[in-house]
DNA sequence: AACTTAAAACTTGTATGGTAGTATGGTTGT
DNA sequence: ACAACCATACTACCATACAAGTTTTAAGTT
């Protein structure tokens, strides 16, 4: 498969650059799991030194997208079920805590934004645009972390989603219900609206849950990007 | 006030090396917040180049232990309570999770690991240790977590914990009481023994909220250190 | 054919050189 | 006295050179 090469936004570093292209071709499986690829490589690939090449690869060693092997070479990861576990727990645990508060209090317009969102989600489903589907997933739950006041929190998820992410990508491709997705959403809003912190802590828990259940199966189907 | 430069130990990168130092340094207040420091300063003070010394600016900023001003000047930085507040957010939310679990499944070894760690917290009191008490106390707690298969969870928090770090080091020089500390550390583990998850969160966030009173008391006796 | 071994071709880690952008301090013109 | 300007000395960023270690390759030996 080939490489997908954005060519750099204004005002971004060549570090950053770098960064922001391979993480993109790992979560989408452009280079897959197990393919070993070298400072060299990229450098010449995308026509910068190795110096910002180096720097992206220790970012991204430090999301367990790959791993750095001294003096031996640098390996794109396997899915590891147990560590995307573990990021679904941090996810879990911190996103109950923020709805917690968004279920206290939230402004009507965040609200708004919340529902715009979803009514863009639905479009991109109907188009199939899965990936700026995702995209506005994400969004979604952004917005509600801002709102709380908690967006240092929501980087951290960042940092730990990328496995996750990949897994996601998978779900998709394999064609498994993003309905359900908009509905536990919407259940989302409505908890917000009706300060239902029953319901949202349910709802989150059920909205990842959902993944979990996919695990297995995806493995199945797809053996050769997870670890063992 | 003087550096502190402990010799690199066998094994490590130089570009670790130069975080250790530069991260004992920050958070012991041998730097002072709002202070310049430089790659070539640094690597001359610490005899390597200045690549290792850049990887480590960069990692610490992560923690917002510093900020880079590209082309000006990297700087420590100051303590910003509202990051502090949201340390202690994310902390709790995932220090409250795996209580959850440490009080439905906990190893007997982990346990008596816990008491031993206490009586060697008393002991560090007893001789007014407070920074090997610190380390102690980092410890107890990363023993539940590990205990729980949540290494990576205790990685994330390690990260976040910086910021608070440095709070912690002035609670203890402005001497605020750590036999509470204790107190609550023996309370998580009878709560653990018991499986009485009730106790064991209301203990957590307890333990937590405590710093939460003191950080006012803390800005004013050491105005200097925050921000604004 | 199977095993040794040495050299060449990799790898990442570290050092150093060069560049563009920013702050500063002094000089000049008014 | 004060503002405009320019030279200088910084800064972090990126490119390149070198070092140290690993893997591959292939020739040489038994």
């Amino acid at each position: 498969m080939e490489w997908i090469i954005d060519q750099p936004s204004n005002g971004t570093s060549v570090s950053d650059y770098v960064y922001e292209v391979l993480k993109k071709n790992i979560v989408g499986f452009n280079v897959k799991p197990g393919d070993r690829i070298s400072e060299n490589e990229i450098s010449e690939l995308l026509q910068v030194s190795r110096t910002p090449v180096r720097e992206a690869f220790i970012k991204l060693s430090k999301e367990d997208l790959l791993y750095i092997l001294p003096q031996r070479g640098t390996y794109i990861s396997y899915i590891d079920l147990d560590e995307v576990e573990e990021a679904r727990f941090i996810r879990e645990s911190l996103e109950k805590a923020v709805i917690e508060l968004a279920t206290k209090e939230f402004s009507e317009d965040a609200l708004f934004m919340l529902e715009q969102n979803i009514t863009a989600q639905k479009n991109k489903i109907e188009k199939k645009a899965y990936s700026e589907f995702l995209e506005l997933d994400e969004e979604f739950h952004k917005t509600i972390f801002q709102e709380c006041n908690k967006g240092k929190t929501w980087s951290i998820i960042q940092q730990v989603n990328s496995q996750y992410k990949r897994i996601r990508i998978l779900s998709f491709i394999a064609n498994i219900n993003w309905l359900q997705t908009i509905a536990q959403h919407q259940a989302i809003i409505e908890a917000i609206r009706n300060k239902d912190t029953e319901k949202g802590l349910k709802t989150i828990g059920e909205h990842l849950k959902k993944l979990n259940i996919e695990k297995m199966e995806l493995k199945n189907k797809y053996p050769e990007y997870f670890k063992q």
